[in-house]
DNA sequence: CCGCCATGTGTACAACTGTACTAAAGAATG
DNA sequence: CATTCTTTAGTACAGTTGTACACATGGCGG
């Protein structure tokens, strides 16, 4: 009775699931039984496809900062003129990167693991750094990363009081911040590529989680 | 045997214990038993000294956003002329907000709750307004708003990722927002002594919270 | 002095958790 | 077809949680 015996997405579905629910409830309030029964799939799937809850965590956040980041590339390589970027990013304080309350409550969620544990550092970091490059097509590293913090704050503060008059003010802050300082006329070589979140050093996040059961003999 | 009977601070103790295990474990790893142990008081102290853990995380996050607040503002009003407003406001992002790691995180666990619980809004709520108004004494609102998030900004990145430039980076950043800015000279008027957080809106917070035994007939 | 009652204490309980494990179902391979 | 292995499924278990509640205690008004 619609027992779904072959299941190509599960580890998909189940990391989908599991973003709606820290979005919705927090990691606090994030459980496998709860994510099971938002995807779908049985308990016994949780610790099959992950060996536990950290890895879950970690691939979640990864999928979230991976595409937030994509996205924000995206939209810097789009824009070929400075007046262009400065409306790409004015833009994206003011819907794009927390926009949306789900978007606002992951990025804080992993801000606070990254904060206490090592091992969700990284994903800040490579978000981080990637939105610096992004911003270093286009002006020097120093003002990369004034751009990048001033970008943080408004969209934070911006998505706990939203104002009527917020764009000017944001356009605003960004010209100032910029003022005097573009020193690429316009993008000198596209973001590098290669540089994405490095997997890498989790290894043992991929795959099929599962122990080899001590087989008996 | 060293029953303390009486013990007036217990209250104060449990909170202090209380930001302390937010500190070290998280909102998530935070429980009325660690919390009664770090405090030395037996569990049931919990119980009848805060009406639940929400009552307990509320007050604690209110004595932190408070300490906050005040250090900032007082930080403010010590300056007397605008360079030294900008020198303050370099040196309360190189360590105070987020200087060491307890302050960050307790700082993006209270974020993260306020993104999630409206009831929690109101601290987050009143923690901005109160350094906007602290800004508001050198500068006009829309600088002190663009003020604000920039060191919202610049404290997390800076929190996640120091440099050794970052003293030089941040002071830049601060005179370029600033520049053409300030439109009060000096300090015009104190600080309204009369905004402090709004803890009327949540009377239940208050004292004693055993309810009521159902005193029989 | 007594007796009351705010305050402090220990424990029980039901709910929920992560994870390990048994077993089966079907795909893949020979 | 037979066998092997990946994947799916269900459940059991030990641990932890928030909270309720019955009981102890001692300071204080009378």
């Amino acid at each position: 009775m619609a027992k779904r015996r072959v299941d190509p997405d599960r580890r998909d579905r189940i990391i989908e699931a599991t973003l709606d629910l820290i979005a919705a409830e927090g990691v606090a309030g994030t459980s496998h039984r709860k994510v099971a029964a938002l995807a779908d799939v049985p308990l016994g799937s949780m610790t099959y496809h992950f060996a536990g809850m950290d890895e879950l965590l970690h691939e979640a956040f990864t999928r979230f900062a991976t595409r937030i980041s994509d996205r924000f590339e995206r939209r810097m390589n789009e824009a070929s003129t400075i007046d262009a970027v400065k409306e790409a990013v004015v833009e994206m304080i003011m819907q794009d990167t927390y926009g949306d309350r789900d978007a606002l409550v992951l990025t804080l969620e992993l801000y606070t693991l990254a904060a206490r544990q090592a091992k969700f550092r990284h994903l800040t970091h490579d978000w981080m750094m990637r939105s610096r490059r992004a911003f270093e097509r286009y002006f020097d590293p120093d003002v990369a990363r004034q751009l990048d913090a001033l970008v943080e704050g408004l969209s934070i503060h911006r998505a706990f009081e939203p104002r009527d008059d917020d764009r000017e003010l944001v356009s605003n802050a960004v010209d100032k911040l910029l003022r005097e300082a573009p020193l690429h006329p316009v993008a000198p070589s596209p973001v590098d590529a290669s540089i994405t979140f490095s997997d890498e050093l989790h290894p043992a996040v991929s795959m099929p989680a599962r122990r080899l059961r001590t087989s008996g003999g």
